[in-house]
DNA sequence: AGCACGCCGACT
DNA sequence: GTCGGCGTGCTC
């Protein structure tokens, strides 16, 4: 049978234009091409990409003229069927272009572009000149003149105009990169270490130490110290427990330098976790084996399911064990994680377990890392991914199983550059190509997973029991208003949560409070007229910041001076109502004046490096009482904490918007569980003013789920379908530049009609993102004389006439409600 | 997105 | 006279 021989190709750029390219298959090329394999094509006027063959056919295209490819990169495609098929969906489910899906897709190193900067990673003098091509050598040296080079000055450097080969050349032995802005989001946390040579790890030597350092007092006196934290034991130690003993660290300087102390820097991990999570059993626990058992039998009626399990109960060990069991079926299997808790612990705790079977993927691998992990994936070489979402693209060969941890947590969700994919539900899709399936995991479900597991469409799976029969950390909530007109209060504190944080005070333990609400005072209100002080941009009322003393908004940014008159009635009786973390810490402050308060919010963690040292104190107890924002309950886990107060709880859950309110809602449940999470005992205080709220007891008691929907229920949330959704949006011609917050604001229309929110790719995420989408919509729309409420007619009436086309320019409209 | 083309006002 | 602002249209 003869070969078929291409002469048009569908090329996917990684531009932010259109659909796909055609090109034309010149006859030099025909044996090599394929689909999946890279290309290089000319682009508009001089401009050269690499981009994906997506199809090869013979139809030659209508009324576009095309031009010829000039290069075939691959030998074979670097990625698979499926990725094609996965890409292509997320471009119409999330209303991109298929090249925008591209630039998220690929590590930088596989789509070189004429833009591309090449910098030099290696002195010309370390290279066997040997090994290296005549062209390798000339770049290389042009490369010593220049800190970067650009393709088209190698095309010229070179005198020819394919020139990827030989960068391929140099990317492979690593001795050029690609330009690119290195961010690593993942700093490891390294810590100096401090262990006794083991040549004087007895007592006789160390008794013949000791007098041979009589002359010097200052080395003695550090190793008469690290003698007492060791407490005979000659282990390592932390570098700064030592130091604190000391009135100076010159001793152990010494000590390092006569080789007496080793002196090591380790990384360590920001999570810690109990030694008990730790030792992952090779066996399950039984209420694990069982939850373990039901997934497995969900798993035969259902793709995809829900495990919603308390904190501590283990579920990592069932992920562990659904993974080790589908590459043993020799399927691959995804692991995703939110970014920020993919933490050395837990990598080096699944190495432990799958060896060079794992490979890690996340967005602060350098490219050489990503696109290495890219190969062994396509070669199936790694069996497991663990990864953030952007994972998702890897080229899996066979994927039998996708776990999806912390599943509720909203850094699975991509904002900013388009595709605005899910991770969560585009796995569903990319599990449904390789017939895998998908397990959701949290303590806290998502609302929309939540009642997706209700009705049915995902598999429920429950695991109530903690771990080692951990036990779940007690509370009780306080009544303000009673305790109030009691008298029992202080400050913001009942006496209670008082009482409770000078005990853990004094045995040494460690309390957090949550107070969701930064600044010093969120609102200022007239006592004579009931005027409160308001952004005069947004609709919310400004909080006064008393470290700057200014009211600041905390949606737009607009600050100004606080005043002592009321700007409407001129009445000098401003006061000031609530209050925020500034406030609590000051008050603590006055009441534990010999403990060291710190605090976690937005306002001090903005300079850099600032939200590490704060944790890293507490971690070291040089803190014993952290207030914070929602910040603390974020993928921390401190040992020594044993109490949580949670501040002015019933407000937190009286929000009018729907999204805030669920986010309020997991977080007391995430920051009550962590209180029990490594101790066996663990307490939390909840001050609330509303006594009959029973949905803050059941919260406490982990009834989440049904009170949850319950609660939804009565907001007459499922009068409406909660997945109701804008799929495509797009304005007539002459609105161009209002595309996007038109969009934006009929999201916001929509949703004040039906009362429940409208999800969807295209909706901003935050109140200060949708802010700004307003802002901008009002001065487009001014400036081009449109009256808003034109604009809003003249939307809606096009939703109904417009449908879906693949095509987008022709597209208008959509919304889609309820796809499922 | 980039980039070219083209139309205007502000400078040597 | 030309430099550079950005509005508009195009990329197989």
């Amino acid at each position: 049978m003869e070969l078929f021989k291409p002469t048009y190709a569908q090329v996917i750029l990684p531009v932010p234009v259109g659909a796909d390219f055609s090109y034309e298959v010149p006859d030099s090329l025909k044996n090599d091409i394929a689909v999946g394999k890279r290309v290089i094509v000319p682009f508009g006027k001089n401009k050269k990409y690499s981009g994906i063959v997506k199809a090869i056919h013979n139809n030659p295209p209508v009324s576009v003229k095309v031009k010829p490819i000039e290069e075939v990169l691959d030998e074979f495609p670097i990625i698979t069927e499926n990725n094609l098929k996965f890409w292509d969906w997320l471009s119409s489910y999330y209303l991109c272009h298929i090249g925008e899906v591209m630039i998220t897709a690929l590590p930088s190193a596989l789509k070189l572009q004429s833009e591309t900067k090449v910098i030099g990673n290696v002195n010309l003098n370390d290279i066997d000149t040997e090994t290296i091509t005549e062209k390798e050598f000339l770049i290389l040296e042009a490369l010593e003149l220049q800190p970067e080079l650009s393709l088209n000055e190698i095309q010229q450097i070179l005198g020819q105009k394919t020139i990827f080969p030989v960068i391929h050349g140099l990317l492979r032995d690593g001795y050029v990169i690609i330009k690119e802005d290195v961010k690593s989001k993942y700093k490891p946390k390294t810590a100096a270490f401090i262990e006794l040579n083991p040549a004087f790890a007895d007592e006789k030597s160390l008794g013949e130490l000791f007098d041979t350092l009589s002359k010097a007092p200052k080395q003695l006196e550090a190793i008469m110290a690290y003698y007492e934290i060791c407490k005979g034991k000659f282990k390592k130690i932390r570098k700064k427990k030592l130091a604190d003993r000391l009135s100076s660290s010159s001793g152990i300087t010494g000590l390092v330098k006569k080789e007496i102390l080793f002196e090591t820097t380790e990384e360590i991990s920001r999570l810690t976790q109990s030694s008990a999570d730790f030792l992952a059993p090779k066996s399950l626990s039984e209420p694990q084996e069982i939850a373990y058992n039901q997934i497995k039998e969900n798993f035969k009626e259902n793709p995809i399911g829900l495990l919603h399990g308390v904190t501590s109960s283990g579920k990592t060990n069932i992920y562990t064990k659904l993974i080790l069991e589908t590459i043993e079926a020799g399927k691959q299997a995804l692991y995703l994680l939110p970014e920020i808790a993919l933490t050395s612990q837990i990598i080096s705790r699944l190495k432990h377990f799958f060896g060079d079977k794992i490979g890690v993927y996340h967005s602060g691998f350098n490219d050489q890392q990503r696109v290495e992990i890219w190969q062994k994936v396509i070669t199936g070489e790694f069996k497991v991914i663990l990864g953030a979402r952007s994972a998702l693209f890897l080229p899996f060969q066979d994927l039998g199983l996708i776990v999806i941890d912390e599943e509720h947590d909203p850094s699975y969700k991509q904002y900013d550059p388009a595709p605005r994919y899910h991770a969560r539900d585009a796995s569903t899709y990319l599990a449904h190509l390789h017939g895998a399936k998908v397990l959701l995991g949290s303590a806290t479900p998502a609302f929309e997973t939540m009642f997706n597991a209700l009705r049915g469409k995902y598999k429920l799976t429950t695991l109530e029991q903690r771990y080692g029969n951990l036990p779940l950390p007690s509370n009780e909530i306080v009544n303000l208003l009673e305790a109030r007109n009691k008298r029992k209060i202080t400050g913001s504190f009942s006496h209670r949560l008082l009482e409770g944080i000078k005990e853990k005070l004094d045995i040494g333990e460690q309390v957090i409070l949550f107070q969701n609400r930064r600044g010093y005072v969120p609102v200022m209100l007239c006592n004579t007229c009931g005027n409160s002080l308001e952004c005069k941009n947004c609709d919310v009322t400004l909080t006064y910041h008393k470290n700057f003393h200014t009211m600041k908004c905390h949606l737009c940014g607009y600050t100004q001076k606080p005043l002592i008159k009321c700007p409407s009635c001129k009445s000098d009786k401003m006061e000031m109502k609530g209050f925020g973390t500034e406030k609590i810490e000051e008050e603590l402050t006055a009441i534990f004046p010999k403990h060291k308060i710190g605090r976690l919010d937005w306002d001090v963690t903005r300079t850099k490096g600032a939200h590490s040292r704060i944790i890293e104190a507490f971690e070291d107890g040089e803190i014993d009482i952290l207030v914070g924002t929602q910040m603390v309950a974020k993928g921390l886990d401190f040992k020594n904490v044993t109490l949580i107060g949670i501040l002015n709880a019933d407000s937190m859950l009286r929000f009018p918007d729907f999204r805030a309110y669920e986010r309020s809602y997991q977080m007391m449940a995430q920051v009550s569980g962590r209180a029990g999470r490594t101790k066996n005992s663990g307490h939390v205080i909840i001050q609330s003013y509303d006594p009959k709220n029973r949905v803050l007891q059941d919260v406490m008691n982990y009834d989440y789920k049904n009170l949850y929907m319950q609660e939804m229920a009565e907001r007459s949330i499922f009068k409406y379908p909660p997945y109701t959704r804008i799929i495509s949006i797009s304005i007539k011609h002459k609105f161009r530049p209002t595309l996007e917050p038109c969009a934006k604001l009929l999201g916001i229309e929509l949703r004040k009609h039906f009362g429940s929110r409208i999800l969807g790719p295209e909706y901003p995420p935050t109140a200060r993102v949708r802010n700004q989408y307003i802002q901008n919509i009002l001065i487009k729309l001014e400036r081009e004389n449109i009256n808003l409420s034109a604009a809003k007619e003249l939307i809606v009436s096009t939703i109904d006439e417009v449908k879906f086309h693949s095509n987008y320019k022709s597209c208008r409209f959509v919304i889609d409600v309820d796809p499922a």
